[in-house]
DNA sequence: TATGAATGAGACTTCATTCAT
DNA sequence: AATGAATGAAGTCTCATTCAT
């Protein structure tokens, strides 16, 4: 048959990564089927593979962008960040904006790695790295400049990461802390496990 | 076809919890076959019904024995703690045993809970959210007797054990830090998480 | 893999019913396996559910369409008969002309209800009541007429039926009586079941 | 285990027979299963072929020995009949009462003759075409005396049969009419239909 | 581009049956 | 006798994929 007025092929393409990506997020890769993926955008499961080489393959592109995407806007918000203080503060912002903004993205960005052939794996984990790699260099610059103690940055790191990261397991756009406050608090509880403690401790 | 020496259901079932626990922590629920679930307990496809009565309840029941487990074993490591800022650093070495230690087990509690039916998810969670309610309570105990300065205790309580449950997805037993000195670790930081700052801050 | 030349939907559709009413006639529904119900139609098994949604739906839908059809022709048969007396004859005529015209239809129709799901079974055996309902207002206009003295409408219109129905257990195209022969025969057989008997009985 | 007090492998034998035979009744020999016939007589599936040999055997043997104790109770209940008009009226009664009392082995010796082995099915039809023969005998024995005119004996003797077994389909103990009610209706019902009519048809 | 028709692989599950205990 | 443990076969069904139209 033939195209459908106004349809695109740009726009199906689209629409297509968005329902993969909100199918992926409730019930993950292997619970997806083509055919309500296909469904899910008016279109046939045969008329899908003229959009996806593959269910693998398209697994896998849908991860590689998502990640691009991250890194492109983290430095994008990082431009003109310099100072170690303000680049942490810069990052918890950016990393609640967006965990909370795209949850489902961020979500089966790190869920559905076990879903990766090797190859993938390797590509996409890089990028993860990446993006991790950041967030200590941060903290060894503030450190070099006695800003805070960090004694063991790659776990601190680490700590960081999965302590932002896990806001969007349960922020709701129309919950009570609004996005700024939500910064704020997390900011604040950074800042905190990074100073030393008055006492002897 | 029948029974052969020295075959017990017991022990059969264990390996069956066990080797399940494995193949779902390594590619997810939905990619666990039966069959080869099976074949890791040396069993053929079909012998396994003689053991779970079918793919669904089996997860099921196996998610709610581990957070049955992980309840017990916490009330047990509470039995004997009653000031606030011991239940706050037992609540942390506890956390961090259990999901270094059972790393799997947690791994697969946080993540597969997507993949039961919604009578399941409701069991689930409910002792989820109780063992969240206890971190909580020892935060509003503390508060109360002036310890520390939680503004939040919801978004604080999810904080932290975000922060420590992450310890899971990276902790290896052979890593550099022992499971002791990441305990004194996290605990500091979880402390200075809850410490007033110093300055106007 | 892909579509064959010359395929097409609706011949199959045709050929999966008339071989589903063969294999379920001689072996019931039951002993039906889709394998090979398929390879009556040259399809393999997986290709059967581009047809049926299921197997037990798939039986439910075919058993309707054909207490439907029953239905149908029977309304076209009876249309232009209102004496009792031919209505009765014209029944009997339909009755033993679909009977033995369609024995293996009828023959699931009758015997496969206790493979249907209980909405099916209402939905189906509503039809056929409708039909029983035909000869029962026949009898009861005839006997308000006072063409023939019936006691139990309820019975004899079962005993009729029985009695008809019969025909397709041992009715063969080639055998010794015609199919207008037998109509015949079972006609007056039918009549001088209604007849009051002569003496005092 | 031991055998558990009370028991006796003859008790269990006809609890087996008895609830075979309702579960065939209700949804075929195809779906009766062993493990929920075992349950139905309290065992295990396992200590079933302690009684059966197995589930085809079963069936013939159970088929078979309705079908013989049919005959033995016909006989008996034939024994003292000798006049042609008498024996029609006996073999209806006969007929009826076994039908309506033993209306789940009447069924099941009719309809699951097709699952039979072909030697069961020999075995087992040749029992059934004896008890035809007696009807037909009967009605051939009345006609040389002149009792009552059957053009095609073969024809009737079958209609008859349909005739009366019809009425399994629908008795019910409780229902409005007595069995010996019934059996008078049905018996005046066969007297008319080899009755001549009196007009010239 | 989209669809309909088909496929092979593989999924979960049920079943009758066997046999050591 | 009865049970529990196992098996192989088979069943229904879903799925990703292919390709003529």
């Amino acid at each position: 048959m033939a195209r459908p007025v106004g349809a695109s092929g740009a726009d199906t393409m689209r629409a297509i990564r968005k329902a993969a990506i909100h199918r992926i997020y409730r019930h993950g890769y292997e619970a997806m089927s083509l055919r309500t993926l296909a469904a899910d955008v008016g279109l046939r499961v045969g008329s899908l593979h003229n959009y996806i080489p593959n269910k693998q393959e398209f697994l896998g592109n849908l991860l590689d962008e998502i990640m691009a995407e991250l890194l492109l806007d983290f430095e994008a918000h990082m431009a003109d960040v310099s100072e170690p203080r303000d680049a942490l503060m810069a990052f918890v912002e950016f990393h609640i904006d967006w965990h909370t903004a795209r949850k489902e993205e961020v979500f089966i960005g790190n869920m559905e790695l076990r879903s990766l052939s090797p190859e993938q794996y390797a590509r996409i984990t890089a990028r993860r790295k990446q993006y991790e790699r950041h967030l200590r260099a941060i903290l060894e610059r503030g450190r070099r400049k006695g800003l805070w103690r960090v004694e063991n940055p790659a776990v601190v790191s680490k700590a960081i990461l999965a302590l932002l990261t896990g806001v969007s397991n349960w922020y709701r756009p129309d919950g009570k802390l609004s996005r700024k406050q939500l910064t704020r608090l997390y900011q604040s509880m950074v800042e905190r496990m990074l100073h030393e403690p008055e006492g002897p401790g």
